[in-house]
DNA sequence: CGCCTCATTGATTCTACTCAATTCGGGTGG
DNA sequence: CCACCCGAATTGAGTAGAATCAATGAGGCG
């Protein structure tokens, strides 16, 4: 897709950073080079991994939504990040999966489980890169904003993903939206309940959002 | 130093991920390969870089301690890391610095301003991939633990990196803890004198923390 | 020696959590 | 088509834990 980065010289033609945007769908062709790779589809809360297993593919989201998540001992969870279609997961650091991995609702997943070539490690770096800086920022929100902040920046981050639409399909249910955020599900709830009254929002069901006054928000968020 | 790192194949044998450790050395060695790289000595409190700026060098920490962090409008301030002698930081996910870097102390650094090629892109995965999975680690502290959890997640993290010596000298001050962990200076100084009421440690100045029962902290922080 | 910053401790407030009771909404079967 | 069911979501009341505000104490440096 992106012949910007067949060429490795491209990625930094002045300096250490990479001036393209991480893209998956670059991987992707590299992955697939000279071989079929089978998509398996997920049903809704089912496992593509977990924490321990040993790593040994990397997973490309055609569909769906998949939550990806650590758990303390007595199980309290945080959701690390959820990934959407045409993301990239499941790299890891060494041989073992850090973290779980599941389906939120219906998912079709690629999956490849050639070794890693040098040519696609360094593809993949981008990738890296950028889970990194949005790790790095959510930890932000979690570790420094309120219950409205962190809802707010849930919701304008959610909005952006799927290209800012008017109206917002969230596949996932309140529990992994308050172990995103490191809130309970009753705080989101009422979270949700104070944006309507006051007008930023509407709820058509509880998952389908319109985004009244996204600017508002965004402003909450920040 | 470690010729693992020379042969692109050597990363993943059998399997999609890195077996080996992350290895800052193997990517300075790639780095310093035909020229050489200033070093240049920060006094504490110093600002390496800051958000926004162009990110136009990789760094590699000689001595010292830095922070890595994050700032909202109005001040508040989330450190997504502390970096210690040896770490490599300044990759970027683009052409933009998204974070600020302050030397906490007397730091020496040397600053590799090179073109980013195809191989030491490779050699920065795993550097990337483990900082990945620790800001996802600590969004699990952040996230989920309470504080007394969250201070002893942080000493007991302390600890390991120093190698795991009796008394552990802090280089930062409580402000950038707090920061760290999400929390007031009041509650980490508090959160502290609890640890020394219940003679999990010893204080020797503020900065001077003799850890006596290493066990029952990382028992906490679990 | 004295100053200034950093750290500790105390009193109080407030945000988000916990526990509990409804209500809502999507799916199923009569 | 409607009634029912069940999990998910909302709402309410009370509480706990960390933040805030304020005062005091300790260490390092000129």
């Amino acid at each position: 897709m992106n012949a910007h980065f067949a060429n490795p010289k491209a990625w930094s033609p002045g300096g250490i950073a990479f001036r393209s945007e991480a893209d998956p769908v670059a991987v992707l062709s590299s992955l697939d080079k000279g071989g079929q790779h089978p998509t398996v589809t997920y049903a809704a809360n089912c496992e593509i991994y977990a924490q321990g297993e040993r790593a040994s593919a990397l997973y490309r989201l055609s569909f769906g939504t998949v939550r990806l998540y650590r758990l303390l001992a007595d199980g309290r969870r945080q959701i690390s990040a959820f990934c959407v279609a045409g993301e990239v997961f499941g790299f890891e650091a060494d041989a073992e999966h850090h973290f779980f991995a599941e389906a939120i609702c219906a998912a079709g997943i690629r999956v490849y489980r050639k070794p890693l070539d040098g040519e696609t490690a360094a593809l993949l770096l981008p990738v890296a890169l950028k889970a990194l800086v949005r790790a790095q920022e959510h930890l932000l929100v979690i570790g420094r904003q309120s219950a409205s902040e962190r809802v707010a920046a849930f919701l304008i981050d959610m909005m952006e993903r799927q290209g800012a639409p008017p109206t917002l399909e969230l596949a996932m249910p309140r529990s992994d939206i308050a172990d995103y955020l490191g809130l309970t599900i009753e705080t989101v709830s009422r979270t949700f309940s104070k944006f309507r009254e006051r007008g930023l929002l509407r709820l058509h069901g509880a998952r389908t959002v319109e985004i009244v006054k996204a600017e508002a928000l965004r402003q909450l968020s920040k």
